[in-house]
DNA sequence: TAGATTTTTGTACGCTCATACAAGATTCTG
DNA sequence: CAGAATCTTGTATGAGCGTACAAAAATCTA
């Protein structure tokens, strides 16, 4: 009982240093340069450790995607809690999706990495489908009762789009800064929405 | 004389067979299974060959993204040239960016690979910062006179993140075909423009 | 056709990286 | 504290890749 409380503690310990030196180098050299040696160099430890706590690198990088994502989605589900109206919840889910610290071109770059890795691999698909359909869900949630299906459908595409695209265009060219990002997306819904469904946003909802 | 003439010919020939090669296999592989081995094997030749007609692989590698966009830029260049209606040049513009042949899983997730490699090899990055150029002054000269400076910056920047961001959900669910991704961008087009200057695009200007 | 030049082939070297593993260090147990 | 279990290290192995190169084949020249 005792040793086994202990035992697991440790290796739970070690594994979640392990994906956050992973998500850290991860982060500055893109999935290309993310090796196992440089992961536990990043971490502080003997090249030979990851054999002993995880299965095989794979395990490792989606560990390190899961992380990834579960640190994005924690800021936007606190941000939409906390919104009042369908605005606020449209602010909540855009500016999340450019989070302060991260909306750096070595970061694009290394999203965008993870993005081109899941054509070949299916696994990364899956996780990259699950991220995009919270994405759609959540501006679904904001839209819902406003317009017919198609047109929302339209609109969160195109939405969705924009921010994915902005990101490319961060990692490509670095020639646009966040708050000019967060204004595009604003400036492309307002322009989608009629003015009645604009002021129906500003309106409390819950 | 006579020599020379025959020396450059078959050297040039091996060159864009070989390139032609790369792009096929780029095509199928993605970046990262571009291997000089299975170039040598596309083009029905022995995996040493490249190093007698290239310097290297980069020096392929850079040829076949040239190559590459030179395909694309031809046919936008071809349709530019026909059209004789603001709106006209501006559909060129955009079906050129969504060419029916090549708005494919496979081929979107290629070209992401490029730009995901693009962070790490500067060369790359010109390439890419070169073919966006292109689009953005494209997209200038169907806007010029119309709105000022910072509105225009605001369109082509937006209208571009749309195309990218529409090759990148190509790339990771593929869940919107040719068709729709033109109609979604003409459909952000629309809601940018004012109802004069969308007029102002039928006129012929040429 | 003989010799010279160009083109092509096949292979071998060196490098990077993931993975496996034996040996050492540390911590736990009785 | 001795012995066992757990944890960590450093290195070795092998696969995949780009590149260099010697030898073979093909083509040209006189």
């Amino acid at each position: 009982m005792a040793t086994h409380g202990k035992r697991t503690r440790i290796e739970d310990i070690r594994r979640v240093e392990l994906i956050a030196a992973a998500h850290r180098v991860f982060l500055e050299h893109g999935l290309q340069g993310m090796t196992s040696a440089r992961i536990c160099r990043e971490a502080g430890m003997s090249p030979g450790i990851l054999a002993y706590y995880f299965k095989g690198k794979d395990e490792v990088l989606f560990g390190m995607v899961r992380y990834n994502n579960r640190l994005l989605m924690e800021d936007v589900i606190a941000r939409l809690a906390a919104a009042r109206t369908g605005w606020a919840r449209l602010e909540a889910i855009v500016e999340g999706n450019f989070p302060a610290s991260a909306f750096t071109r070595p970061i694009a770059n290394a999203w965008l990495s993870v993005c081109a890795e899941a054509g070949a691999n299916p696994q990364y698909a899956r996780l990259q489908r699950l991220f995009y359909r919270r994405l759609r869900s959540n501006l679904a949630s904001v839209f819902e009762g406003m317009s017919d299906a198609t047109r929302l459908r339209q609109a969160s595409l195109i939405i969705a789009a924009l921010i994915d695209g902005l990101w490319l265009r961060k990692a490509a060219a670095d020639d646009v800064g966040r708050d000019e990002a967060i204004a595009l997306v604003f400036s492309g819904i307002r322009s989608l929405l009629r003015e009645g469904e604009e002021q129906h946003l500003r309106h409390v909802t819950r």
